[in-house]
DNA sequence: GTCTATACAATGATAGAC
DNA sequence: GTCTATCATTGTATAGAC
């Protein structure tokens, strides 16, 4: 499996019209139903142009799961610079997951297709790390939050899974959201329940003395 | 596509047989990367008895998405008998879909396959009725709540969404629970987040008065 | 790097006997 | 209701020329 060298810009070569087109078809039809003809089809590419710059149909899938994880992973990166109170980096982290995740539909497809399918459905894929450092990153602007009195002491982990849980949620559109409001909104709106929550105290109604 | 009435106990029949080892061929594999020959393999029985009782594959994968979806329901109705506040009771039916879940795994991996997979993947099963009626289950439950002052003012649908996440990610613990405690004790951890934090009043630690 | 042509195993499904 | 035997099709992948 040789890695060509990039040249300069010019139409799209073999390469990227397999990866532009496998994406689509892998997120449509799953890996097993995705036959190589059909991309090799949809690429406009014969056979050998696959297997000389891909090895497999593995190998192409597995080079759109490394993109899929790369684009998550610099997004994260960037929605981390910059301040402002805990609440408000959770929040911006996670806006920025879902708004990769939305940008790139296709491409995170193929990723969930590995991460949330059964074991043998796609080719093996290493998520353990990735998906450890999420969750500890998100714990560690909770703990943070903690220590600076901006949310009460609670369990950073669960905190944590309750968001990853709402992420899910919201980027399942057209499973869970029957049409009523956008994803966006739809994912504001959960991370104000579970940060609300999180208040010291409750910040709205009529308080009542314990 | 005949369907034989039941027959009295006896030495599982072609039918039985099939389903049992369809079920847990999906789950590992997916279906379009299980073969009708895998199957019947595992049954061990011949092809035209799966033909004579399904039809297809697809109608043999359909049969086993009708059961999970029964089980599942069976288990809410069942969850929603008895009384208590509203936090109660939602633990309650957030608990028994996840028992369900963890009954029934490959049950509900067929299941999942379809709700939440890529479109084209699994064969088209109408889950839209099941998925709203859930929501709209919690979303009463929480309505209950606030009437009653045992929940502050709040959004039901987003707490719906939030605690509907947090059971999406309680049931996919090879994906988000690092072995770290066991997924029961991580639902019922992430309730008390999202359920605490509906407190009209802050529940612990040093009151400070706004 | 890309082509034409093709090898060859595995696939879903059926015919017809019992 | 279940069997043996088999079909037509499609699957991934490669050889060898340019």
């Amino acid at each position: 499996m040789p890695k060509p060298e990039n040249s300069p810009a010019c139409a799209p070569r073999g390469r990227e019209r397999l990866l532009a087109a496998a994406v689509r078809q892998f997120a449509a039809k799953g890996y097993a139903a995705t036959t190589v003809r059909d991309i090799l089809r949809a690429a406009e590419v014969t056979a050998p142009v696959l297997y000389y710059h891909f090895g497999s149909k593995e190998g192409l899938f597995l080079a759109l799961a490394q993109q899929g994880l790369e684009k998550i992973e610099s997004s994260r990166r960037l929605a981390l610079t910059g301040g402002g109170t805990a609440a408000e980096r959770i929040r911006r982290v996670c806006r920025a997951s879902a708004e990769v995740k939305r940008e790139w539909v296709d491409l995170i497809w193929v990723v969930e297709a590995i991460l949330s399918g059964p074991p043998e459905a796609a080719p093996r894929f290493d998520f353990a790390a990735p998906v450890g450092a999420w969750l500890e990153l998100l714990e560690e602007l909770i703990r943070e939050g903690v220590a600076g009195g901006e949310f009460r002491p609670c369990n950073p982990t669960h905190v944590a899974l309750v968001l990853t849980g709402a992420l899910e949620v919201s980027t399942r559109p057209h499973v869970f959201n029957l049409g009523r409001e956008d994803a966006g909104a739809q994912l504001d709106g959960m991370l104000s329940v579970v940060l609300a929550g999180l208040a010291p105290e409750a910040p709205s109604g009529p308080r009542r003395r314990g």
